[in-house]
Formats: C-alpha cells, structure tokens, sequence
DNA sequence: ATCAAGATTACCT
DNA sequence: GGTAATCTTGATA
C-alpha cells in the first residue's frame, strides 16, 4: 500500500446516507493474484435496510442478503440477470442491514488488465465503457460470488483507501437507477455522483439535480 | 418441484 | 427508442 489511509471500522459503521456521499473520490484497491487494480468511486447509491422497499434487506433476511446485518466494511456481492455482479459496501453497525451500491468508478491504475476482464478494446471502444454501471465496475475489478463477505477493513484481496477531497459543491443528487419494482422507494434522492465526471452511469436522471 | 423476477448490459433500428 | 441474453435466488405449493 502506499500513502494513502485505509478507511476505518469507524467510516462505515455510520449513517447510509452519509457514507454514501464520503466513499464518492475513495480509492478502491484491488489484488487479483499480485496484479494491483485501482479506481476512484465516482457514483454510489445507499440502500436503507428496513425503511427502504428498493432495498434487499427490506423484507428480511436470506442467504443471499445475511451480510447486510453484519458490521459495516464488509462486502455485499449479488449476481443480477444472470450474468452481472453488482457490489454494495454494507454500513451501519451490527444488526441494522444497510449498504452503499458501487455504481461507476474511474480507472487509475492498470486499467489494460480491466479492459481485458471487460473483453474491451480500447483502441476501438471508449474508455468510459470500462466501468460507468455497476455490472461494469464488478467485471473491470475481477470481482465475482467468492468475494462475498469480504472485511475491507482487514483483507487484502480489496480494500477502499483516502484518495480525493470531494466537497459538497462537487456532489450531484438525484432519484435511484432501475429500481422500478419499488415506485414509491423510487422517489428518494439517494443516488450520489460526482459532477461531470465521465465515467458516471449516464441516465436521464442524470439531469435531475438537486 | 416449479417458477417469476431481477440495484444490467450490449446491441439493434 | 427497444429488447435479448442468462441463471441464481426466494417465494409458493
């Protein structure tokens, strides 16, 4: 690791909301058998366990979901369609399920090794298809089911350091992506991205800004 | 045992 | 703008 702090037990054992907003301009970290990834988060959605319809925990806990209850830093990977992983870093202490989706991120370091893993050439493709959607960012990182129940506080496989000061002015709001199947949850502004960075999943949400 | 649905993406017109 | 791809999971019987 270099200069840059690993966030604490502290940072994630708190307010959905608020993590969500801090994790925007973090730093994930990834080791995939010695190969050092590394991207900034750029767009995050919280899911608010028991108060929030959109979320997995809503209706309480299943196999799939039970890491959501755990303490907060560890890592909620889903399958979804099918054929994409998503990943939510839960939050909140022990026993209240709740967790911020990882919905783009920008690239930093060894960005060819993900664009191998996006089957993308980037001589051909522009390189804000690498990683700008949450199946995207899974795929760009290499992380899949195994990773589940990761503590990033502690592992080494990934973690999420300190990397840039974003302030409040840099921060756009608006409504969740694709959560049709929960129309009123739908209507919260708990999506959180960084303005104008390229990399954010484009949407017509995206003009929606709070 | 069966079955519908999904916190998506790529590709088509 | 629209839709096919693809399969695990959770709910129901």
């Amino acid at each position: 690791m270099d200069q840059y702090k690993r966030l604490s037990q502290d940072f994630y054992n708190n307010d959905t909301l608020t993590v969500s907003k801090r994790l925007l301009g973090k730093r994930v970290v990834r080791n995939l058998n010695g190969v050092i990834l590394e991207a900034m988060i750029v767009e995050t959605e919280a899911y608010i366990g028991t108060i929030d319809a959109a979320a997995h925990s809503y209706r309480g806990m299943t196999d799939r979901n039970k890491i959501m209850w755990e303490d907060g830093g560890r890592l909620y990977v889903y399958q979804i369609y099918g054929m994409y992983f998503c990943m939510n870093v839960i939050t909140e202490p022990r026993g209240t399920p709740a967790g911020v989706l990882i919905r783009a991120v920008e690239p930093l370091q060894n960005i060819d090794t993900m664009a191998r893993l996006r089957k993308i050439d980037l001589s051909k493709t522009k390189p804000i298809a690498l990683t700008s959607g949450p199946g995207k960012v899974c795929q760009a990182l290499g992380i899949s089911k195994a990773d589940y129940g990761t503590n990033l506080i502690i592992d080494n496989n990934i973690t999420i350091t300190e990397y840039k000061d974003i302030n409040q002015s840099q921060i756009a709001i608006s409504p969740r992506i694709n959560i049709d199947y929960a129309p009123e949850a739908a209507k919260n502004p708990w999506r959180f991205f960084i303005k104008d960075n390229p990399y954010v999943s484009r949407h017509k949400n995206n003009s929606r800004l709070f």
